[in-house]
DNA sequence: TGGTTAAATGAATCACGTTCAAATATAGAA
DNA sequence: TTCTATATTTGAACGTGATTCATTTAACCA
Protein backbone atom coordinates (compact mmCIF):
# COMPACT_ATOMS: atom_id res chain seq x y z
CA UNK A 1 0.00 0.00 0.00
CA UNK A 2 2.57 2.28 0.97
CA UNK A 3 5.05 1.34 -1.66
CA UNK A 4 1.64 1.63 -4.23
CA UNK A 5 1.09 4.90 -3.12
CA UNK A 6 4.74 5.76 -3.03
CA UNK A 7 5.05 4.69 -7.15
CA UNK A 8 1.69 6.74 -7.65
CA UNK A 9 3.21 9.77 -6.39
CA UNK A 10 6.20 9.70 -8.40
CA UNK A 11 4.18 8.78 -11.47
CA UNK A 12 2.01 12.09 -10.83
CA UNK A 13 5.07 14.14 -10.18
CA UNK A 14 6.42 12.98 -13.76
CA UNK A 15 3.53 13.64 -15.31
CA UNK A 16 3.33 17.33 -13.78
CA UNK A 17 6.98 17.80 -14.33
CA UNK A 18 5.67 16.66 -18.43
CA UNK A 19 3.00 19.11 -18.17
CA UNK A 20 5.01 21.98 -16.88
CA UNK A 21 7.70 21.31 -19.77
CA UNK A 22 4.98 21.06 -22.33
CA UNK A 23 3.41 24.22 -21.16
CA UNK A 24 6.91 26.26 -21.26
CA UNK A 25 7.55 24.30 -25.07
CA UNK A 26 3.88 25.52 -26.20
CA UNK A 27 4.63 29.23 -25.19
CA UNK A 28 8.25 29.02 -27.22
CA UNK A 29 7.25 27.36 -30.02
CA UNK A 30 3.53 26.84 -30.51
CA UNK A 31 1.82 23.53 -29.96
CA UNK A 32 2.37 22.31 -33.96
CA UNK A 33 5.86 22.83 -33.47
CA UNK A 34 5.89 20.96 -30.17
CA UNK A 35 8.77 18.18 -31.09
CA UNK A 36 7.60 15.22 -28.25
CA UNK A 37 11.33 13.99 -28.52
CA UNK A 38 12.56 17.80 -27.26
CA UNK A 39 10.04 17.49 -24.46
CA UNK A 40 10.89 14.20 -23.78
CA UNK A 41 14.57 15.75 -23.11
CA UNK A 42 13.78 18.74 -21.56
CA UNK A 43 11.70 16.51 -18.94
CA UNK A 44 14.68 13.95 -19.07
CA UNK A 45 12.74 11.03 -20.05
CA UNK A 46 12.51 8.71 -22.71
CA UNK A 47 9.97 9.65 -25.43
CA UNK A 48 8.32 6.26 -24.94
CA UNK A 49 7.83 7.40 -21.30
CA UNK A 50 5.56 10.37 -22.68
CA UNK A 51 3.52 7.68 -23.88
CA UNK A 52 2.61 6.11 -20.54
CA UNK A 53 0.62 9.07 -19.29
CA UNK A 54 -0.41 10.45 -22.77
CA UNK A 55 -1.82 8.25 -25.29
CA UNK A 56 -0.72 11.05 -28.07
CA UNK A 57 0.64 14.74 -28.40
CA UNK A 58 -3.32 16.31 -28.41
CA UNK A 59 -3.84 14.91 -25.37
CA UNK A 60 -1.14 16.87 -23.64
CA UNK A 61 -2.52 20.04 -25.16
CA UNK A 62 -5.93 19.50 -23.66
CA UNK A 63 -4.53 18.57 -19.96
CA UNK A 64 -3.09 21.78 -20.54
CA UNK A 65 -6.55 23.37 -22.02
CA UNK A 66 -8.35 21.62 -19.11
CA UNK A 67 -5.97 23.26 -16.27
CA UNK A 68 -6.32 26.93 -17.65
CA UNK A 69 -10.55 25.93 -18.02
CA UNK A 70 -10.58 25.05 -14.42
CA UNK A 71 -8.90 28.04 -13.21
CA UNK A 72 -11.46 30.11 -14.94
CA UNK A 73 -14.00 28.11 -13.31
CA UNK A 74 -12.82 28.54 -10.13
CA UNK A 75 -12.37 32.75 -10.79
CA UNK A 76 -16.03 32.32 -12.15
CA UNK A 77 -17.19 30.40 -8.84
CA UNK A 78 -15.65 33.29 -6.54
CA UNK A 79 -17.49 35.82 -8.88
CA UNK A 80 -20.72 34.52 -8.17
CA UNK A 81 -20.39 33.94 -4.59
CA UNK A 82 -19.44 37.19 -4.48
CA UNK A 83 -21.50 39.02 -1.75
CA UNK A 84 -22.98 41.88 -4.45
CA UNK A 85 -25.87 42.80 -6.44
CA UNK A 86 -26.49 40.16 -9.59
CA UNK A 87 -25.56 42.35 -11.83
CA UNK A 88 -22.42 43.85 -10.29
CA UNK A 89 -21.68 39.64 -10.08
CA UNK A 90 -22.70 39.16 -13.89
CA UNK A 91 -20.58 42.17 -14.87
CA UNK A 92 -17.60 40.84 -13.21
CA UNK A 93 -17.50 37.77 -14.72
CA UNK A 94 -15.78 39.88 -17.47
CA UNK A 95 -13.20 41.05 -15.26
CA UNK A 96 -12.73 37.40 -14.19
CA UNK A 97 -12.36 36.42 -18.05
CA UNK A 98 -9.83 39.41 -17.82
CA UNK A 99 -7.91 38.39 -14.94
CA UNK A 100 -7.55 34.90 -16.63
CA UNK A 101 -5.86 36.15 -19.63
CA UNK A 102 -2.89 38.02 -17.69
CA UNK A 103 -2.59 35.08 -15.43
CA UNK A 104 -2.16 32.95 -18.20
CA UNK A 105 -1.52 34.75 -21.11
CA UNK A 106 -1.03 31.89 -23.31
CA UNK A 107 -4.06 30.12 -22.24
CA UNK A 108 -6.38 30.98 -24.98
CA UNK A 109 -4.35 30.40 -28.05
CA UNK A 110 -4.09 26.73 -26.27
CA UNK A 111 -7.61 26.60 -25.55
CA UNK A 112 -8.47 27.95 -28.98
CA UNK A 113 -6.41 25.15 -31.03
CA UNK A 114 -7.74 22.50 -28.37
CA UNK A 115 -11.10 23.00 -29.86
CA UNK A 116 -10.72 23.88 -33.40
CA UNK A 117 -12.59 20.45 -34.71
CA UNK A 118 -9.38 19.46 -36.60
CA UNK A 119 -6.97 18.87 -33.20
CA UNK A 120 -10.30 18.00 -31.57
CA UNK A 121 -10.73 14.91 -33.37
CA UNK A 122 -7.47 13.60 -32.51
CA UNK A 123 -7.62 13.53 -28.47
CA UNK A 124 -8.61 10.89 -26.91
CA UNK A 125 -12.53 10.82 -25.92
CA UNK A 126 -11.59 10.78 -22.55
CA UNK A 127 -9.86 13.65 -22.13
CA UNK A 128 -11.82 15.68 -24.48
CA UNK A 129 -14.80 14.82 -21.62
CA UNK A 130 -13.00 15.83 -18.76
CA UNK A 131 -11.69 19.25 -20.35
CA UNK A 132 -15.51 19.55 -21.45
CA UNK A 133 -16.35 18.85 -17.60
CA UNK A 134 -13.87 21.73 -16.60
CA UNK A 135 -16.22 23.87 -19.15
CA UNK A 136 -19.07 22.94 -17.13
CA UNK A 137 -18.06 24.77 -14.42
CA UNK A 138 -18.31 27.75 -15.90
CA UNK A 139 -21.20 27.45 -17.14
CA UNK A 140 -22.85 26.58 -14.24
CA UNK A 141 -21.64 29.45 -12.73
CA UNK A 142 -23.09 32.18 -15.09
CA UNK A 143 -26.19 29.94 -15.20
CA UNK A 144 -26.74 30.42 -11.14
CA UNK A 145 -26.36 34.63 -11.34
CA UNK A 146 -28.70 34.80 -13.98
CA UNK A 147 -31.20 32.21 -11.70
CA UNK A 148 -30.44 34.48 -8.91
CA UNK A 149 -31.23 37.81 -10.93
CA UNK A 150 -34.52 36.32 -12.05
CA UNK A 151 -35.12 35.11 -8.54
CA UNK A 152 -34.47 38.24 -6.73
CA UNK A 153 -36.50 40.52 -9.46
CA UNK A 154 -33.45 42.14 -11.46
CA UNK A 155 -33.93 40.87 -14.31
CA UNK A 156 -37.25 39.95 -16.12
CA UNK A 157 -36.72 36.59 -17.85
CA UNK A 158 -39.40 37.73 -20.91
CA UNK A 159 -38.86 35.37 -23.64
CA UNK A 160 -34.98 34.26 -23.08
CA UNK A 161 -34.23 31.35 -20.79
CA UNK A 162 -31.31 31.90 -18.55
CA UNK A 163 -29.40 29.63 -20.84
CA UNK A 164 -29.76 32.53 -23.19
CA UNK A 165 -28.93 35.22 -20.92
CA UNK A 166 -25.94 33.31 -20.29
CA UNK A 167 -24.89 32.82 -24.00
CA UNK A 168 -24.94 36.36 -24.45
CA UNK A 169 -22.38 37.44 -22.45
CA UNK A 170 -20.22 34.24 -22.90
CA UNK A 171 -20.44 35.10 -26.93
CA UNK A 172 -18.87 38.67 -26.06
CA UNK A 173 -16.36 36.97 -24.18
CA UNK A 174 -15.13 34.40 -26.45
CA UNK A 175 -15.06 36.61 -29.21
CA UNK A 176 -13.11 39.48 -27.54
CA UNK A 177 -10.75 36.78 -26.78
CA UNK A 178 -10.50 35.64 -30.70
CA UNK A 179 -10.32 39.07 -32.07
CA UNK A 180 -7.80 39.86 -29.48
CA UNK A 181 -5.99 37.26 -29.85
CA UNK A 182 -5.87 36.71 -33.46
CA UNK A 183 -2.52 37.54 -35.42
CA UNK A 184 -2.15 40.86 -36.36
CA UNK A 185 -5.88 42.23 -36.59
CA UNK A 186 -6.13 44.29 -33.13
CA UNK A 187 -3.03 46.16 -34.39
CA UNK A 188 -5.11 46.94 -37.72
CA UNK A 189 -7.96 48.09 -36.38
CA UNK A 190 -5.83 50.24 -34.09
CA UNK A 191 -8.17 49.01 -30.75
CA UNK A 192 -6.62 49.50 -27.51
CA UNK A 193 -7.40 47.66 -24.28
CA UNK A 194 -10.08 45.55 -25.45
CA UNK A 195 -11.01 44.50 -21.88
CA UNK A 196 -11.94 47.44 -20.58
CA UNK A 197 -13.94 47.56 -23.99
CA UNK A 198 -15.54 44.26 -23.02
CA UNK A 199 -16.34 45.42 -19.60
CA UNK A 200 -18.43 48.19 -21.03
CA UNK A 201 -19.91 46.06 -23.62
CA UNK A 202 -21.45 43.86 -20.28
CA UNK A 203 -22.65 47.01 -19.05
CA UNK A 204 -24.29 47.92 -22.62
CA UNK A 205 -25.54 44.62 -23.04
CA UNK A 206 -26.73 44.53 -19.19
CA UNK A 207 -28.59 47.82 -19.75
CA UNK A 208 -30.02 46.43 -22.87
CA UNK A 209 -31.37 43.55 -20.91
CA UNK A 210 -33.01 46.07 -18.54
CA UNK A 211 -31.11 44.41 -15.30
CA UNK A 212 -31.24 46.35 -12.82
CA UNK A 213 -29.64 48.53 -11.33
CA UNK A 214 -29.63 50.06 -14.73
CA UNK A 215 -25.99 51.92 -14.94
CA UNK A 216 -24.45 54.75 -17.09
CA UNK A 217 -22.22 53.00 -19.60
CA UNK A 218 -20.60 55.68 -20.50
CA UNK A 219 -19.17 56.37 -16.63
CA UNK A 220 -15.43 55.26 -16.58
CA UNK A 221 -15.33 56.49 -13.46
CA UNK A 222 -17.51 53.78 -12.23
CA UNK A 223 -16.44 50.97 -14.50
CA UNK A 224 -12.67 51.65 -12.89
CA UNK A 225 -14.43 51.94 -9.17
CA UNK A 226 -16.23 48.96 -9.99
CA UNK A 227 -13.07 47.58 -11.22
CA UNK A 228 -10.68 48.39 -7.72
CA UNK A 229 -13.90 47.20 -5.82
CA UNK A 230 -14.26 43.65 -7.61
CA UNK A 231 -10.63 43.19 -7.14
CA UNK A 232 -10.43 44.33 -3.55
CA UNK A 233 -13.28 41.82 -2.42
CA UNK A 234 -12.93 38.51 -4.72
CA UNK A 235 -9.30 38.78 -5.77
CA UNK A 236 -6.99 40.24 -3.47
CA UNK A 237 -4.44 37.18 -3.78
CA UNK A 238 -4.02 38.51 -7.56
CA UNK A 239 -2.43 41.31 -9.84
CA UNK A 240 -5.42 43.40 -10.54
CA UNK A 241 -6.07 43.07 -14.51
CA UNK A 242 -6.52 46.67 -15.17
CA UNK A 243 -4.71 49.80 -13.91
CA UNK A 244 -6.12 53.00 -11.97
CA UNK A 245 -8.20 55.22 -14.28
CA UNK A 246 -6.69 57.63 -16.33
CA UNK A 247 -3.47 55.62 -16.78
CA UNK A 248 -3.72 54.80 -20.23
CA UNK A 249 -0.04 54.54 -21.52
CA UNK A 250 0.64 51.18 -23.10
CA UNK A 251 -1.80 48.80 -24.00
CA UNK A 252 -3.44 46.23 -21.07
CA UNK A 253 -3.66 43.17 -23.20
CA UNK B 1 0.11 37.64 -75.96
CA UNK B 2 -2.62 35.39 -76.74
CA UNK B 3 -0.88 32.51 -76.25
CA UNK B 4 0.62 34.41 -72.87
CA UNK B 5 -3.13 34.98 -72.22
CA UNK B 6 -3.99 31.12 -72.74
CA UNK B 7 -1.19 30.21 -70.53
CA UNK B 8 -2.43 32.52 -67.91
CA UNK B 9 -6.17 31.21 -68.30
CA UNK B 10 -5.18 27.63 -68.48
CA UNK B 11 -3.17 28.18 -64.94
CA UNK B 12 -5.49 29.92 -63.41
CA UNK B 13 -7.92 27.11 -64.51
CA UNK B 14 -6.10 24.66 -62.63
CA UNK B 15 -5.49 26.72 -59.41
CA UNK B 16 -9.26 27.07 -59.33
CA UNK B 17 -9.53 23.00 -59.37
CA UNK B 18 -7.17 22.56 -57.27
CA UNK B 19 -8.76 25.17 -54.69
CA UNK B 20 -12.08 23.09 -55.32
CA UNK B 21 -10.66 19.75 -54.40
CA UNK B 22 -8.51 21.23 -51.76
CA UNK B 23 -11.80 22.65 -49.93
CA UNK B 24 -14.06 19.46 -50.62
CA UNK B 25 -11.03 17.55 -48.84
CA UNK B 26 -10.63 19.64 -46.08
CA UNK B 27 -14.48 19.47 -45.67
CA UNK B 28 -14.01 14.77 -45.69
CA UNK B 29 -10.94 15.07 -43.64
CA UNK B 30 -9.79 18.70 -41.61
CA UNK B 31 -7.04 20.26 -42.98
CA UNK B 32 -4.33 18.61 -40.65
CA UNK B 33 -5.46 15.05 -42.39
CA UNK B 34 -5.31 16.36 -45.57
CA UNK B 35 -2.40 15.07 -47.55
CA UNK B 36 -0.66 17.23 -50.77
CA UNK B 37 -0.17 13.64 -52.11
CA UNK B 38 -3.99 13.03 -51.80
CA UNK B 39 -5.01 16.38 -53.11
CA UNK B 40 -2.67 16.22 -56.23
CA UNK B 41 -4.27 12.77 -56.78
CA UNK B 42 -7.82 13.76 -56.70
CA UNK B 43 -6.94 17.12 -58.86
CA UNK B 44 -4.98 14.95 -61.05
CA UNK B 45 -1.53 16.76 -61.26
CA UNK B 46 1.62 15.77 -59.89
CA UNK B 47 2.58 16.90 -56.58
CA UNK B 48 5.46 19.17 -57.49
CA UNK B 49 2.46 20.86 -59.20
CA UNK B 50 0.73 21.53 -56.36
CA UNK B 51 3.83 24.19 -55.10
CA UNK B 52 3.85 25.84 -58.19
CA UNK B 53 0.95 27.36 -57.21
CA UNK B 54 1.02 27.17 -53.14
CA UNK B 55 3.86 27.69 -51.27
CA UNK B 56 3.01 25.73 -48.44
CA UNK B 57 0.43 24.07 -47.37
CA UNK B 58 -1.23 26.25 -45.30
CA UNK B 59 -0.96 28.48 -47.78
CA UNK B 60 -3.82 26.60 -49.41
CA UNK B 61 -5.73 26.91 -46.10
CA UNK B 62 -5.30 31.18 -45.98
CA UNK B 63 -6.61 30.84 -50.13
CA UNK B 64 -9.60 29.29 -48.71
CA UNK B 65 -10.39 31.41 -45.49
CA UNK B 66 -9.68 34.08 -48.22
CA UNK B 67 -12.59 33.32 -50.63
CA UNK B 68 -14.79 32.76 -47.37
CA UNK B 69 -13.86 35.92 -46.11
CA UNK B 70 -14.34 37.99 -49.28
CA UNK B 71 -18.03 36.61 -49.72
CA UNK B 72 -18.62 37.78 -46.36
CA UNK B 73 -17.30 41.58 -47.06
CA UNK B 74 -19.49 41.44 -50.20
CA UNK B 75 -22.78 40.40 -48.01
CA UNK B 76 -21.81 43.38 -45.53
CA UNK B 77 -21.35 46.00 -48.15
CA UNK B 78 -24.42 44.78 -49.22
CA UNK B 79 -25.91 45.37 -46.46
CA UNK B 80 -24.19 48.95 -45.37
CA UNK B 81 -25.52 49.86 -48.66
CA UNK B 82 -29.30 48.82 -47.57
CA UNK B 83 -31.97 51.59 -47.81
CA UNK B 84 -32.77 51.11 -44.33
CA UNK B 85 -32.13 53.09 -41.34
CA UNK B 86 -29.19 52.58 -39.75
CA UNK B 87 -30.31 50.60 -36.99
CA UNK B 88 -31.71 48.31 -39.13
CA UNK B 89 -28.50 47.82 -41.13
CA UNK B 90 -26.15 47.35 -38.05
CA UNK B 91 -28.60 44.62 -37.03
CA UNK B 92 -28.45 43.32 -40.92
CA UNK B 93 -24.77 42.63 -40.33
CA UNK B 94 -26.20 39.67 -37.91
CA UNK B 95 -28.44 38.64 -40.19
CA UNK B 96 -25.30 38.58 -43.28
CA UNK B 97 -23.06 36.11 -41.18
CA UNK B 98 -25.80 33.83 -40.55
CA UNK B 99 -26.54 33.51 -44.47
CA UNK B 100 -22.58 33.06 -44.74
CA UNK B 101 -22.95 30.17 -42.36
CA UNK B 102 -25.48 28.86 -44.14
CA UNK B 103 -23.86 29.08 -47.72
CA UNK B 104 -20.31 27.97 -46.31
CA UNK B 105 -20.90 26.03 -43.24
CA UNK B 106 -17.29 24.44 -43.34
CA UNK B 107 -16.07 28.43 -43.83
CA UNK B 108 -15.85 29.22 -40.20
CA UNK B 109 -13.56 26.28 -39.29
CA UNK B 110 -11.34 27.11 -41.85
CA UNK B 111 -11.16 31.04 -40.90
CA UNK B 112 -10.60 29.79 -37.17
CA UNK B 113 -7.70 27.46 -38.24
CA UNK B 114 -6.35 30.26 -40.23
CA UNK B 115 -5.76 32.37 -37.62
CA UNK B 116 -4.71 30.13 -34.51
CA UNK B 117 -1.25 31.53 -34.34
CA UNK B 118 0.35 28.28 -35.15
CA UNK B 119 -0.79 27.58 -38.34
CA UNK B 120 -0.50 31.26 -38.99
CA UNK B 121 3.56 31.64 -38.33
CA UNK B 122 3.12 28.71 -41.04
CA UNK B 123 1.33 30.79 -44.00
CA UNK B 124 3.93 33.09 -46.39
CA UNK B 125 3.55 36.92 -45.29
CA UNK B 126 1.81 37.79 -49.10
CA UNK B 127 -1.14 34.99 -47.99
CA UNK B 128 -1.44 36.37 -44.84
CA UNK B 129 -1.76 39.89 -46.09
CA UNK B 130 -4.33 39.52 -48.65
CA UNK B 131 -6.25 37.36 -46.54
CA UNK B 132 -6.00 40.65 -44.02
CA UNK B 133 -7.17 42.91 -46.84
CA UNK B 134 -10.22 40.97 -47.44
CA UNK B 135 -11.11 41.41 -43.80
CA UNK B 136 -10.52 44.80 -44.17
CA UNK B 137 -13.57 44.87 -46.23
CA UNK B 138 -15.61 43.45 -43.60
CA UNK B 139 -14.43 46.18 -40.92
CA UNK B 140 -14.95 48.72 -43.19
CA UNK B 141 -18.64 48.14 -44.32
CA UNK B 142 -19.25 47.64 -40.41
CA UNK B 143 -17.78 51.25 -39.52
CA UNK B 144 -19.42 53.06 -42.26
CA UNK B 145 -22.99 52.19 -40.93
CA UNK B 146 -21.53 53.45 -37.57
CA UNK B 147 -19.97 56.50 -38.66
CA UNK B 148 -23.70 56.85 -40.62
CA UNK B 149 -25.53 56.33 -37.30
CA UNK B 150 -23.47 59.23 -35.86
CA UNK B 151 -24.13 61.41 -39.20
CA UNK B 152 -27.27 60.62 -38.93
CA UNK B 153 -28.11 61.38 -35.52
CA UNK B 154 -29.38 57.93 -34.47
CA UNK B 155 -26.26 57.21 -32.25
CA UNK B 156 -24.62 59.31 -29.77
CA UNK B 157 -21.56 58.65 -29.57
CA UNK B 158 -20.60 59.40 -26.00
CA UNK B 159 -17.38 58.32 -25.17
CA UNK B 160 -16.91 55.59 -27.62
CA UNK B 161 -15.24 55.76 -31.14
CA UNK B 162 -17.08 54.18 -34.04
CA UNK B 163 -14.55 51.87 -33.71
CA UNK B 164 -15.15 50.60 -30.28
CA UNK B 165 -18.45 50.45 -30.94
CA UNK B 166 -17.65 47.95 -34.40
CA UNK B 167 -16.12 45.99 -32.02
CA UNK B 168 -18.99 44.96 -29.73
CA UNK B 169 -20.77 43.75 -32.43
CA UNK B 170 -17.56 42.05 -33.73
CA UNK B 171 -17.52 40.22 -30.83
CA UNK B 172 -20.59 39.06 -30.56
CA UNK B 173 -20.49 37.52 -34.21
CA UNK B 174 -17.09 35.96 -33.56
CA UNK B 175 -17.80 34.42 -30.42
CA UNK B 176 -20.99 32.97 -31.76
CA UNK B 177 -19.37 31.25 -34.42
CA UNK B 178 -16.73 30.27 -32.25
CA UNK B 179 -19.42 28.55 -29.33
CA UNK B 180 -21.47 27.05 -31.78
CA UNK B 181 -18.84 25.58 -34.26
CA UNK B 182 -16.19 24.18 -31.31
CA UNK B 183 -17.26 20.44 -31.65
CA UNK B 184 -19.83 19.01 -28.84
CA UNK B 185 -20.48 22.48 -26.33
CA UNK B 186 -23.84 23.98 -27.43
CA UNK B 187 -25.50 20.05 -27.34
CA UNK B 188 -23.91 20.03 -23.82
CA UNK B 189 -25.41 23.88 -23.37
CA UNK B 190 -28.99 22.71 -24.65
CA UNK B 191 -28.90 25.92 -27.24
CA UNK B 192 -30.73 25.90 -30.06
CA UNK B 193 -30.58 27.96 -33.02
CA UNK B 194 -27.80 29.87 -31.93
CA UNK B 195 -27.97 32.84 -34.70
CA UNK B 196 -31.09 33.75 -33.98
CA UNK B 197 -29.86 34.63 -30.35
CA UNK B 198 -27.17 36.47 -32.22
CA UNK B 199 -30.18 38.71 -33.98
CA UNK B 200 -31.84 38.84 -30.60
CA UNK B 201 -28.16 39.71 -28.93
CA UNK B 202 -27.75 42.58 -31.90
CA UNK B 203 -31.04 44.35 -30.71
CA UNK B 204 -30.35 44.33 -27.08
CA UNK B 205 -26.98 45.33 -27.67
CA UNK B 206 -28.59 48.27 -30.09
CA UNK B 207 -30.94 49.22 -27.38
CA UNK B 208 -28.22 49.34 -24.61
CA UNK B 209 -26.38 51.81 -26.63
CA UNK B 210 -29.80 53.91 -27.49
CA UNK B 211 -29.04 53.49 -31.20
CA UNK B 212 -32.81 55.14 -32.42
CA UNK B 213 -35.18 53.89 -33.18
CA UNK B 214 -35.63 51.87 -30.07
CA UNK B 215 -37.10 48.12 -30.33
CA UNK B 216 -38.51 45.81 -28.00
CA UNK B 217 -35.96 43.23 -28.12
CA UNK B 218 -38.31 40.74 -26.52
CA UNK B 219 -40.65 41.21 -29.97
CA UNK B 220 -40.11 38.29 -32.18
CA UNK B 221 -42.57 38.81 -34.56
CA UNK B 222 -41.17 42.14 -35.33
CA UNK B 223 -37.67 40.28 -35.63
CA UNK B 224 -38.73 37.78 -37.85
CA UNK B 225 -40.80 40.59 -39.93
CA UNK B 226 -37.18 42.12 -39.99
CA UNK B 227 -35.55 38.89 -41.31
CA UNK B 228 -38.05 38.07 -44.05
CA UNK B 229 -37.83 42.62 -45.32
CA UNK B 230 -33.78 42.28 -44.93
CA UNK B 231 -33.97 38.99 -46.88
CA UNK B 232 -36.06 40.00 -49.57
CA UNK B 233 -34.66 43.27 -50.08
CA UNK B 234 -31.10 42.42 -50.01
CA UNK B 235 -30.49 39.01 -50.69
CA UNK B 236 -33.35 37.95 -53.03
CA UNK B 237 -30.60 35.26 -54.95
CA UNK B 238 -29.78 34.02 -51.58
CA UNK B 239 -31.63 31.14 -49.52
CA UNK B 240 -33.27 32.35 -46.26
CA UNK B 241 -31.31 31.56 -43.63
CA UNK B 242 -33.96 31.70 -41.43
CA UNK B 243 -37.45 29.61 -41.21
CA UNK B 244 -40.66 31.80 -41.13
CA UNK B 245 -41.49 32.32 -37.54
CA UNK B 246 -43.42 29.86 -35.21
CA UNK B 247 -41.46 27.01 -37.05
CA UNK B 248 -39.27 26.13 -34.47
CA UNK B 249 -38.84 22.45 -35.80
CA UNK B 250 -35.25 21.15 -35.75
CA UNK B 251 -32.18 23.51 -35.59
CA UNK B 252 -30.94 25.90 -37.79
CA UNK B 253 -27.41 26.02 -37.22
C1' DT C 1 20.12 -14.39 -3.92
C1' DG C 2 17.02 -15.55 -7.66
C1' DG C 3 12.72 -15.34 -9.86
C1' DT C 4 8.82 -12.58 -11.30
C1' DT C 5 6.45 -8.62 -12.60
C1' DA C 6 6.21 -3.76 -13.85
C1' DA C 7 8.24 0.27 -15.95
C1' DA C 8 11.46 2.77 -18.88
C1' DT C 9 14.03 3.04 -22.86
C1' DG C 10 15.27 4.73 -27.55
C1' DA C 11 16.19 2.78 -32.05
C1' DA C 12 13.28 1.42 -35.78
C1' DT C 13 9.05 2.30 -38.28
C1' DC C 14 5.99 4.80 -40.79
C1' DA C 15 3.63 8.86 -42.54
C1' DC C 16 3.82 13.03 -44.95
C1' DG C 17 5.35 17.73 -46.56
C1' DT C 18 8.69 19.37 -49.57
C1' DT C 19 12.40 19.40 -53.09
C1' DC C 20 14.75 18.92 -57.40
C1' DA C 21 16.94 16.52 -61.27
C1' DA C 22 15.10 14.50 -65.20
C1' DA C 23 11.44 14.24 -68.63
C1' DT C 24 8.23 16.47 -71.38
C1' DA C 25 5.85 20.06 -73.69
C1' DT C 26 5.70 24.53 -76.01
C1' DA C 27 7.09 28.50 -78.89
C1' DG C 28 9.64 30.46 -82.19
C1' DA C 29 13.26 30.30 -85.86
C1' DA C 30 15.00 28.40 -89.97
C1' DT D 1 8.27 20.81 -91.06
C1' DT D 2 12.20 20.33 -88.05
C1' DC D 3 15.28 21.94 -84.68
C1' DT D 4 16.56 24.46 -80.52
C1' DA D 5 15.79 27.02 -76.42
C1' DT D 6 12.87 27.77 -72.81
C1' DA D 7 9.23 26.76 -69.66
C1' DT D 8 6.49 23.40 -67.29
C1' DT D 9 5.48 19.07 -65.19
C1' DT D 10 6.66 15.12 -62.90
C1' DG D 11 7.18 11.83 -59.01
C1' DA D 12 10.88 9.43 -56.67
C1' DA D 13 13.93 10.66 -53.02
C1' DC D 14 14.77 13.30 -48.81
C1' DG D 15 14.11 14.99 -44.17
C1' DT D 16 11.40 15.60 -40.24
C1' DG D 17 8.93 14.00 -36.54
C1' DA D 18 5.06 11.15 -34.17
C1' DT D 19 4.45 6.67 -32.59
C1' DT D 20 5.60 1.77 -31.51
C1' DC D 21 7.64 -2.22 -29.39
C1' DA D 22 11.41 -5.52 -28.48
C1' DT D 23 14.80 -5.15 -25.14
C1' DT D 24 16.76 -3.59 -20.86
C1' DT D 25 16.46 -2.12 -16.29
C1' DA D 26 14.45 -1.60 -11.83
C1' DA D 27 11.41 -3.12 -7.99
C1' DC D 28 9.54 -6.37 -5.13
C1' DC D 29 9.18 -10.51 -2.50
C1' DA D 30 10.32 -15.28 -0.85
Amino acid sequence: MTTLSRREREFAARERCILDHARELVREVGFLNLQMAELARRAEYATGTLYHHFRCKEDILFRLASEGIELRSQFFERVARWDACSRDRMAGMGYADWLLVNAHPDHFRIEQLAKAVDIWDRATPEVREAMMNKGEGCGNAILSVVSDAISEGDLEPGTRSPQQVSFSFWTMSSGTHTVTHAAGILERFEMRDPYVILARNYQVMLNGLRWKPLQDAEDDTALYAFFDRLHAEVFPDHQPAHRSHRDDSGDTR
